[in-house]
DNA sequence: CATGAATGAGTCTTCATTCAT
DNA sequence: GATGAATGAAGACTCATTCAT
């Protein structure tokens, strides 16, 4: 609740037009996150960013311009914490897959993804430009690294072709689980990323059925 | 002049009154869905509803109390809807499983439950004990029976014990990938919902790699 | 200053759509008038007419649209007001100059013309439309009038033809300079209507009547 | 700290200095004109002016300090532009009236005079100042000149007395009309100032003066 | 001298909520 | 019961004005 940042008397006047956008993206990630767009005061964010409600505006058209920024600001830097995984497609099968689920769940973690995964599931319906924009980017980059790796694992009778194979989201979609049920209930269920993990890479390499009981029908 | 209720006279029309929190609550979730709790105005929901916005507050005390009948309302019906599915635990462990994924596409294809996590997802920072019923009831409750399932299926030889099999969520987690998607990027990218469910199931019970490929660390 | 209409504890709570709209924009011609589109607050408006700011908006979309109304009933009144004055061209010449320039001094002399052309003068430029509505409805309606007076007295004589006759804003001109020194230096200089007024006939009656015309009383 | 200023360096490039409140005062003139007082931006002076909006208060206290600076600086234009044509009453009455109205219209053709009227017929309210030493200064002025060359008409035989020639402002008033409509409706209705120049010096010549003087040229 | 940066004091506008009928 | 009318409270945004450099 007492968020604000807290400078702790603050030197009065700061000039410094450097920082301060990326102070203000950081105080309205926040805010946003936590109240959504319509929810989200320019009054709390101002404060949180140690600056008054009008100089917002000397950074940001409006509102709807720094959440576009907020905005941007998250998918960027998701994009670029990802760009320098998916570099060499190289080894087993299974150590890519490993790899890049770890990566995934790294991520996941951290507060970021989460924010925007919110933001989008809160306000995407009022803002499609963000929903494209986030769809482009994200979504097809990473399921063509995932297509490859599937493709390369076939071909080199690592994975064993059939509907699953078909469909590369599936690979990271348990993780959505685990995002989910962080982000809504984590005040109340810690799921232990870990044992999530290692549950859900365990899945993939292996399936949940013995051999025997798969046949069972 | 206030004469207008013409009590004595024939009554003949009335007969929505019961019904009109129902219509009220149909047209919150809409609402609430659509614009999250502080972007949703009550005049239309009013309008959807087909009565003045005075007329709300016949109904409710104010926008956080019929919010909180939308929430309790949606969250009614998802239990009502599961409730039947989880009867008995009998037959094959395969088809106990694939009966419950099966049951949970359905209802996640239904504009409900996504109205429900949208909420939960936008508003639950907010309404904590919404989160907390929320979580009491549905994740609880489905855990069970997904783990007397798992248990059982170890009994009896047909699940291969391991990390996977030791945490239940995993059987419905990749579905939480498809509403997501399918909410958020709905009008970008149509997941085939069929194609998903196939590979979900596929996933669940054979696992990504061929048995060589298992072993080639 | 204190020119709040001050209703003397007014029955808080008057319920009459009628009757609204109506101050509404009587509060808001005077507050425009005094104080140009920019100057004038909502707040005065409202106060004035009696209401709180907000139910400014249960009558007009937002300020400039009150203004419009402001605009356009000023308009009309003026119209309405001159309507039935143009009726018959009939009488001596003399006569209908007489009486034509007599009407115009007592409108000019209303508040209401003023206040039409004070606004116009000062936001003009921001509302071309209506300039454009103004200029339709009153410029060209009254010199209709003016020209067919002027052509009815040359051809039966009565008025010498010459660069004077040929411009009929001539007969009108001269009042515009006593509007508006009346509204610029009211308070400073009080010009006395009614020798201005027949100062302008005399200049009206020796300059373009012909000598026999004159006396035609 | 403060030791920017260099009195003791090369000033050189410095030659703009004294003009600057010129040019600022020409900015204001323009938007001030254009928006009125509470119209106008200090933002939009300072950038016509080529300097930041700061440095307007090096030059000018306030908004209406500058406002009073522009007013006043209209007006002192406006005096000393007719000052030259004042100095001597010879020749005919019919010149001498001449002589002042074509003066009079050429003035009013030029923008500033426009500029003064619409600033005083906006914000006289405002600054009773303003009004007040317009009014002693300009009204004043040329009402006396009027009213010499009136009397001496009378004098000489060459001006019949009657109520016209009692108001010596009836020889300006009609191009108050032209001024009026020029400034307001300039964009929808052109009027043609020489032919109404004429127009208004035929009404004059015919309503002032006596027969026989008419046609002294 | 000049100005980039910052802000307090408004101003319009919206909206949940309350009454009188 | 139902609602049209009204409003207080609050929020986004603007702008004249002030500093520190």
């Amino acid at each position: 609740m007492a968020k604000k940042t807290e400078r702790g008397a603050a030197p009065a006047y700061r000039r410094r037009k450097e920082h301060r956008p990326d102070e203000i993206i950081a105080a309205g990630l926040e805010e946003f996150y936590e109240h959504g767009f319509s929810g989200a005061r320019l009054d709390r964010i101002a404060q949180s960013a140690g600056i008054s409600r009008a100089t917002l505006y000397l950074y940001f058209e409006n509102k709807e311009a720094l959440f576009a920024a907020v905005a941007d600001h998250a998918i960027g830097t998701f994009i670029d914490s990802q760009a320098h995984e998916l570099t060499s497609v190289e080894g087993s099968t299974r150590d890519l897959i490993e790899r890049m689920v770890r990566t995934f769940y790294r991520e996941i973690v951290s507060h970021k993804s989460s924010a925007i995964l919110r933001i989008l599931i809160s306000e995407g319906e009022r803002y499609p430009t963000l929903v494209e924009r986030y769809h482009r980017i994200i979504m097809t980059r990473g399921r063509q690294t995932l297509r490859a790796i599937l493709d390369r694992g076939i071909a080199r009778g690592e994975i064993r072709p059939g509907p699953a194979a078909k469909f590369e989201e599936i690979i990271p979609a348990p993780a959505m689980f685990y995002l989910i049920v962080h982000m809504v209930f984590g005040a109340h269920q810690q799921i232990d990323a870990d044992v999530f993990l290692e549950a859900h890479l365990d899945l993939l390499f292996n399936g949940l059925l013995t051999p025997e009981a798969r046949d069972t029908t």
